[in-house]
DNA sequence: AATTCGGGGGA
DNA sequence: TCCCCAGAATT
């Protein structure tokens, strides 16, 4: 048996009962793409139910708030593809008569749609020949051909692509490009792959030249840079206090948090900060504390948030403050998020 | 071509 | 710790 025969026929035999692999609709297959970009499916998996019952049309989705749809998508992180899902949803409904386009040219047109995911949903919804190529496939296939260029090089993406047209099995695209990466997430997984088990071993020049532990191989990512956050949580005898929601570029766009003092560094006496805060928050009768006196290090890919919440309490009546009980409906990070059911107000 | 977008899980 | 995850957009 060949390459794609055999992994197509190990997926029939292995493949996970998931939801999206119930239908062909491409409005839950594009979903299910978005959500599963960098995203595992054990982590994506919850957020799709949540998704297809709150939303179970392109026009029901087209209709929300945004920040209704960044609230459901909160804890799921990169939140542009949350945003970048509800524009593309309303040019669906505006600009397509709600029906998705059905070819991989066309769909990269959308916003958030890119290779990968124009190749997938023409593949698994219209049956297009077009490979796929996620972090799955550059593993199996640097493996099984033994190829040491960088995946995340020009000359990697290019090669692969070109690499994967010529295995996929032009009779059913559909099913050989989920095989392919569900082969690469559960078999040739990257860390301690069993190879004993594997029925691609007997042909796995990786395998044979005993390279599979160093393959693939990527370009080295920048390092992280270090960050200090003051969150101000605002307490007024009147049961409120503020949020406000970031805006431009960076980390987090649309969503809200407390306000916020940036520093260079730790903040040893806050005092010192008096006047930037009653610039931040409007008000200049307020007694401060530390909630935590550990500072907590958030940690994303490429920052890391050292981060430290100060309780303000005043008497004052504040100009935009939300009342408690409305805070669990904005959409915020994960670190405010836990926060706030921490301190519990 | 390089950087910037989260958060969680496994070794 | 470090790396990776059904990548895309921006610089």
């Amino acid at each position: 048996m060949n390459f794609s025969k055999e992994i197509t026929h190990w997926y029939f035999q292995n493949k996970r009962d998931l939801p999206w692999r119930k239908t062909k609709d491409p409005y839950r297959i594009w979903l299910s793409e978005i959500m599963l970009q960098q995203t595992r499916v054990a982590q994506g998996l919850p957020y799709y139910q949540k998704f297809t019952e709150e939303f179970p049309t392109v026009y029901d989705l087209a209709k929300a708030e945004e920040s209704h749809v960044l609230k459901l998508w909160q804890g799921l992180g990169y939140y542009s593809r949350a945003r970048n899902l509800h524009f593309t949803a309303k040019d669906i409904v505006n600009n397509y008569n709600g029906e998705f386009p059905n070819t991989y040219k066309a769909l990269l047109k959308l916003k958030g749609v890119g290779d990968y995911t124009a190749s997938a949903i023409a593949s698994i919804c219209f049956d297009e020949i077009e490979p796929v190529v996620d972090g799955n496939v550059y593993r199996v296939l640097a493996r099984y051909f033994d190829i040491d260029i960088p995946i995340n090089s020009t000359e990697g993406i290019k090669t692969f692509k070109k690499l994967a047209f010529e295995v996929i099995d032009p009779k059913d695209p559909a099913n050989f490009n989920q095989a392919i990466m569900e082969f690469g997430a559960v078999q040739c997984k990257p860390q301690s792959p069993n190879c004993t088990i594997c029925p691609l071993a007997s042909s796995c020049l990786g395998l044979k030249n005993k390279r599979v532990g160093i393959l693939p191989v990527k370009l080295k990512k920048t390092k992280v840079k270090n960050r200090w956050f003051n969150y101000l949580v605002v307490v007024s005898t009147q049961e409120q206090t503020l949020l406000e929601e970031r805006k431009g570029k960076g980390i987090w766009q649309g969503l809200y948090q407390f306000p916020l003092l940036e520093t260079t560094k730790e903040v040893e006496n806050i005092e010192k900060y008096q006047a930037e805060i009653e610039e931040i928050i409007n008000i200049k009768d307020f007694s401060i504390t530390q909630f935590n006196k550990k500072i907590k290090v958030h940690k994303l890919s490429h920052q890391h948030l050292h981060t430290t919440f100060w309780i303000v309490e005043t008497a004052n009546s504040l100009k935009n403050g939300i009342s408690l009980q409305e805070i669990r409906k904005y959409p915020v990070p994960i670190l405010i998020g836990n926060f706030i059911e921490e301190f519990n107000f």
